[in-house]
DNA sequence: CACGCGTGGGA
DNA sequence: TTCCCAAGCGT
């Protein structure tokens, strides 16, 4: 069996794989660190695919740190819309506005001083200012856990707090090893990258590794820069790790929306700070038992009067953390003497549509939309 | 330190 | 369909 090579081997392996494999990815041609920056914390949890749209509106629509300090927050939501993790955009502005007040407007280049920074945890002030300033700085995120469990065959729970500190070790051996050399030059026949150095390059390899070859699933060992030294492919055990525990199990929950129209406008409501999808928009709704049957009487509660009838419009399936949630949706008739509870408003379809609304609700308003241009 | 926080994609 | 999980952070 190979055992892993000394990190010098393994980075100009990696380094080596980075300058012909990795990605075209847009913010992969700046070193802003601004963008560098909003490019991390849309990417916390969520896949590259669907950052990709988002990031590229963002960065026209608040191109720099002043724009996004200055932004109406109706504006940060409805740009992050869809995204999920909503307290992201706000830390985000939060950070951008310290900035503004106390630095001049720039990006501090210091490690404590990007790690202070409301949102940024340790794997997010390593990536900025490795990618941005190459700086020696480690990460440690899902896909380096991937990587580097198999890699060294670690088969204690990644979590656990002295695997963990390991990883961390690990990484940091790594991108310390990668400071010294020289930059792998990418083939002409690609599209070039903005890459600071080889801490940037090095760092990036390891996830993009994660992404593209060390996969959860069905890991493409044959064509891992990595398949000597892997532990985990000398001994079958690439598809076993990294050893995470058990998810918790899911819940099911029902919901009940009502949609009631005055003329041409519909009543929304915004959502309260401190819950769930905080500060957006959707149409009034309530929790309520799976067996329950009088969906009138919780429409009266919540509209000030009982609908003399509900057309059911559409019923949604989503899940939101552990909940798998059913979301059903009725048109309300008779609204006469409907009230709104603040705060709520009365607006068009074309109205609602530049609000932001939840995953949810934002699937009611696209049905809505449907009947109402039959 | 265990948990809450969103969503969509892929097997 | 169901489950896993993706460039984590804050409390």
């Amino acid at each position: 069996m190979s055992r892993p090579r000394r990190p010098e081997d393994l980075v100009t392996a990696l380094l080596d794989w980075f300058a012909r494999e990795a990605r075209d990815l847009p913010w992969r041609h700046t070193l802003d660190p601004y963008a560098v920056w909003v490019s991390e914390i849309m990417l916390q949890q969520t896949q590259v695919k669907t950052v990709i749209p988002y990031w590229e509106r963002w960065m026209r629509e608040l191109p720099d740190i002043t724009s996004l300090a200055q932004a109406p927050q109706e504006k940060i939501h409805k740009l992050w819309e869809g995204l999920g993790y909503y307290t992201r955009v706000r830390n985000l502005q939060k950070a951008a506005q310290h900035l503004v007040r106390e630095n001049g407007g720039e990006f501090p280049k210091a490690f404590d001083a990007v790690l202070a920074l409301s949102g940024i945890g340790r794997y997010t002030a390593g990536a900025i200012t490795s990618i941005a300033f190459n700086q020696p700085s480690p990460i440690l995120d899902g896909n380096v856990i991937r990587v580097l469990t198999r890699l060294f065959g670690i088969e204690e729970n990644p979590k656990d707090k002295a695997t963990n500190a390991k990883l961390w070790n690990l990484a940091d051996e790594l991108v310390l090893a990668a400071q010294p050399v020289p930059l792998s030059p990418r083939p002409s026949h690609l599209s070039p990258f903005s890459i600071s150095g080889p801490c940037s390059a090095l760092n990036q390899s390891l996830m993009e590794l994660g992404a593209l070859i060390c996969t959860p699933k069905q890991p493409r060992c044959d064509d891992c820069p990595l398949k000597k030294p892997c532990v985990a492919r000398a001994t079958n055990r690439a598809e076993a790790l990294p050893n995470l525990g058990k998810r918790a199990a899911a819940t099911d929950r029902r919901f009940v929306a009502f949609l009631a129209q005055r003329d041409n406008q519909w009543l929304v409501q915004q959502r309260p700070a401190g819950v769930v999808n905080a500060h957006l928009w959707e149409f009034p709704n309530v929790e309520v038992d799976a067996e329950t049957s009088d969906l009138a009487a919780h429409a009266a509660k919540l509209l000030g009067a009982r609908p003399a009838q509900l057309n059911p419009l559409v019923m949604i399936k989503h899940s939101i953390t552990r909940y798998r949630i059913s979301l059903e949706a009725y048109l309300v008739t008779a609204t006469k003497g409907v009230r709104a509870t603040t705060p709520s408003r009365w607006l068009t379809i074309e109205e609602l549509d530049a609000l932001a609304f939840t995953s949810a609700h934002r699937k009611i308003l696209t049905a809505l939309r449907h009947k109402t241009s039959e």
